[in-house]
DNA sequence: AATGAATGAGTTTTCATTCAT
DNA sequence: CATGAATGAAAACTCATTCAT
């Protein structure tokens, strides 16, 4: 990796570590240098504004799961919309990922005060849904799914998967017994994927997909 | 009312707007103390500090939406399930509607960084839960659902509709064709509630629940 | 003189002592804070910014100038011109009068990048050439002084004093044996003024001018 | 040229220009580097600080500034006199000259605050009073001027014309109808020069010296 | 109950300067 | 020579909170 391109991941590291520790709202540029062990005074060099860093730092986490989902396009549908399922997944115990959803959610939550924000958050949403149409069309393509309709199956399920993060992450102790999102994850399966599948097709059980996430 | 009530719902209207204005990371007590009019010191005569007063903000918003959950009964479990579902609905265009949970968003994001705003997120959210759990269990209760994990169905389809809610008032332009919710209420009606209806039960079409709420 | 008045002359003071201390290209807030035993904040809070406060007390500086100019107009023109003339002149030792001077020139040079300064240096200029052609207004009206043009007259004395007051300020110990302003001053009564007078009139000597300043 | 001299020529007019767009008081150094398209670390190889580099800007504007002052030796005493006050004249359009003393009285108000600044000033300053008591000396000795203390009149000629030019480069609109220097000079020639002048001598009209001076 | 004035601690941002290459 | 990266010190400005009235 080139030197330059180090510099920028150690400040968006930064970034990522520090919202995860203090959140979005009490985030400061103090808080993302100390994170990166590097001067404010380099924030600015780097980039104008704290706006600037954090709209950047928005553009390269897109970027990096927007590659992430091009990699595995040539398993078959079924197979890959259960890992796109798994994904959503994570148990209380997963701090980390905890805390950057909720600094996600944060950010959406100002993004409608933000214009900047505003569009990189507009980015994911239509990167997410596209890639389960994507994923539910090559399924009805070769017969593997049946005919539906395809964005709003995809909007059904983002929104199923999305609201379930949301809820774990946002809720105290208040909480189904197993993570919210795994029994999410499962009803969706069995009550949203399963009447999906064409006769005879078979899918991933959460559990499978899951072990094969963390390979 | 009395004259205390009535400051107390003043600033707490100012909360409401100045939140809508500038969201909750960029909130100041001048924000708040122009919305209502007031003066800052006003604020802090009233409550102690920033967070009391957001707290109690919290508590009165709440309150609002509990009292919009608890109020119908002794229909049939199939038309009240459907009747929840469709008050999830609002078009982009109901801007009260999409400001209030904005609002709440922007609050349940702070919860993990505060016990006592995640006290009263918790507690309401159990009474969401409840809502709809009561409702399947009436439902299995008297013949007109399937038999099924009441606590997983609820968990699911509270999880769908709060998720599409969410990404309606988060995301730009970049929504489905028709409303976010009303997309995928109906998705969740057709793949989650239909397959619960006992043989020759019906239930009531979204459109019909919608306009019935207008009343 | 009511509080706020009194606060806002503190601070107008402080600017003042500032500005003599330490120059406009290096003052700081914190100086003008430092000099008028009051905090950064407050600053802040009775003007938006650093600005805001210099043009202010520009505006201070023009009115307070404005209300002396205008209590002297009952006196012969001679008498009135010559006393305009020796409020010019100044000796070395009045360090306060030369800093402030000084500070002044400095932000005369910064004028033409900042609009709102360049006005008031305008009405500044408009203020001084105005005197100047009022007394000579007068004297013509009365006799005392010979006609001439007016405006012409005016601003030849004004670039005379000022440019020797720049001088004075400006240079460092190669000046002229007396101070600058004085010697030009003395000069310009005798080559500008004389001329002017009509048969038999008389005007006061520059010392007779400078001692009635005094008191 | 020398390849070091050009770069430090480049340099200089990247200073130049820089204080023309911003200001004394607001220049940087990166500025600086803008203007001539170099790096700031380049501006630090050549001088070690921003104070050496304006210093050595200030040296390079004096000396051409002394060069355009002594040019012309051999001509009438009266004709020198004018077409010295004649140098001082120019009008709003001409952008460059305005630049360039703006440059010269940004950095003239820095002389009190920086001992190295005040003593080029000072030398510089010498140079032109000499210019004038050089001419007035010489005018006494073949009889074409009155008899006059040399010094005090240089004083007052210098005085006049700095200050006129100071004016018009730091007034905005408000100036006088035609260019503020040249109704000076008009007036000077008038109330100084003329009365000046042994019985029977004759000296050029100002339009005659601007116009020689265009050649 | 209500306010304007005031502040300290902290935030973003700026900038001359240095350093490694 | 020349540069980009990096920094410490300090700048302007913000903001929750307090206090006198």
């Amino acid at each position: 990796m080139s030197e330059e391109a180090m510099a920028a991941d150690e400040i968006m590291d930064g970034v990522y570590r520090a919202l995860c520790e203090h959140g979005y709202a009490e985030l400061t540029m103090q808080d993302i240098a100390d994170e990166c062990e590097k001067s404010k005074s380099l924030l600015h060099y780097h980039y104008d504004t704290k706006e600037d860093l954090l709209v950047a730092f928005l553009d390269g986490i897109l970027a990096d799961y927007e590659q992430r989902l091009a990699c595995w396009a040539d398993r078959p549908p079924a197979e890959r919309l259960v890992e796109f399922i798994a994904r959503f997944v994570f148990t209380p115990e997963e701090d980390e990922r905890e805390s950057f959803h909720l600094a996600l959610l944060e950010m959406r939550s100002q993004g409608p005060f933000n214009e900047r924000i505003q569009e990189q958050l507009d980015r994911s949403d239509e990167l997410l849904r596209n890639s389960v149409a994507d994923i539910l069309d090559a399924g009805i393509a070769d017969g593997s799914f049946e005919p539906v309709d395809v964005d709003r199956t995809a909007a059904l399920l983002v929104a199923t998967l999305d609201g379930a993060r949301t809820r774990q992450i946002t809720l105290g102790n208040a909480q189904p017994a197993a993570s919210y999102t795994r029994v999410v994850a499962e009803e969706a399966l069995d009550g949203i994927v399963d009447p999906l599948l064409a006769e005879g097709v078979d899918r991933p059980t959460l559990s499978d997909a899951l072990e094969q996430l963390d390979d």
